[in-house]
DNA sequence: GTGATTCTGTGACATTGATCACAGCTGGTT
DNA sequence: AACCAGCTGTGATCAATGTCACAGAATCAC
């Protein structure tokens, strides 16, 4: 897939032409990562714009005595790195590849000249800002209100979404994230994510196998725990 | 003061020219509402965005059982109602006017006529909403991992950034929110808020009285919180 | 000023869920 | 196949904090 191809996939930039589209795409430059390896520190100065072609990474902050907050999962077509870019505040979070990723990235001017010259993108981009500022409330009301219980079923719910597939109701998501990692989305601890699991299977809400989970009636699911 | 000062001082319009300005501000319509009154209800339809030029609105999300989460608490020259006409989606929060407040409202089509006229104010807005991003994403990092003493102490970091005047390096919260409303905004109780408040005061850390709230160290104070 | 309403302080108690400790699995590597 | 590292399951314990109950202050309305 060429990276013209990328960029079509990527909402912020649905609504230009192939020819803009490529124009783009010239001043992107591929990257690499490994699974595990630090994509950006916290606290460095922003200067780049990532999109992911391949692979997943994970968007957390760490407080000083190491814990972790997993403020995201990004996988492929998503894009990260924007907010120091756009407000010019040192970056806020780390980045860090979740397996092996390729990334294409645009420097702070080609960026911010993207912008200025194509204000569809501008307005994509607050749109997706928006969806994200959204879906942060949401986090807040969750950690705010509810027990770890429904916190963790929330947490469930936002990987299927981002992760699952449906088939006929029911949400596989493959390759479920270690609980450690389920347990730094809901705001939990790991061992409190290995009960609840077991009481959802044993409610028979969801299966699993391997590193599999089954949702079994993806509607009802929401109804309990949103 | 005319509509166009109020808007000389909102941050997404700094940038116009006084002619633009003044256009804008012909299409803007005033509202006033009482202390209480409700000015946007949850789940309905945004197509209206609104700029504070008096008094102050509180931003909530309320649960199924009626218990609420302070968001925000915006004042003079903030704004709202952009998140629903940027992704189109229903309203996510209910906004309550905490005070008796003044407005200016825009409609959707003005609104959005805006932002493809002046590619100034949309990356403004990008700016600003990569801002809130920025809080949002520290609050729940802060409900994740600190406990209730530290959340209540950087709620009342965040109060004395909106609602304080520094003065020699004490900063001093005249009006000091009821504290079931810091609670909301911390994620905790009433009751917890009361002693820690209480705590604060033993460690002079804080001095209280009658609604005022005076942080005596504030940079100390924030070294001690954040 | 008086009463009514709403906010605040504080003790007692119950509960959640974090933490510790360790055993059992699983998957990858040599 | 045997090993090891890292993930997962599960019991025991205990501190933090939510909840309840009620008294005392402050504020508001008339």
């Amino acid at each position: 897939m060429s990276k013209t191809d990328h960029l079509r996939n990527v909402p912020i930039f649905t609504d230009l032409t192939d020819s803009d589209l490529t124009k783009i795409a010239s001043k992107m430059v591929p990257r690499v990562y490994e699974k595990g390896q630090m994509i950006l520190l916290e606290e460095s100065m922003g200067e780049t714009f990532f999109i992911i072609t391949q692979g997943a990474v994970k968007v957390t902050r760490l407080s000083a005595d190491g814990r972790e907050v997993i403020l995201a999962i990004l996988g492929e077509s998503d894009f990260f790195g924007e907010m120091s870019l756009l407000d010019g505040e040192g970056r806020s979070a780390n980045i860090v590849a979740n397996e092996d990723a390729k990334v294409l990235t645009l420097s702070r001017n080609d960026f911010l000249d993207c912008l200025e010259s194509y204000p569809k993108i501008a307005i994509a981009l607050l749109e997706e800002l928006a969806t994200r500022l959204r879906k942060s409330d949401q986090q807040i009301e969750s950690l705010s209100l509810s027990d770890s219980q429904h916190r963790i079923g929330i947490t469930l719910i936002r990987l299927a979404g981002e992760l699952g597939t449906i088939k006929q109701g029911h949400v596989t998501v493959k390759n479920l994230p270690y609980q450690q990692d389920i347990a730094n989305m809901a705001g939990t601890s790991r061992e409190t994510v290995s009960r609840t699991l077991k009481l959802l299977e044993d409610k028979k809400l969801v299966r699993r196998e391997n590193r599999n989970l089954t949702i079994y009636n993806y509607d009802a699911f929401r109804q309990a725990f949103a």
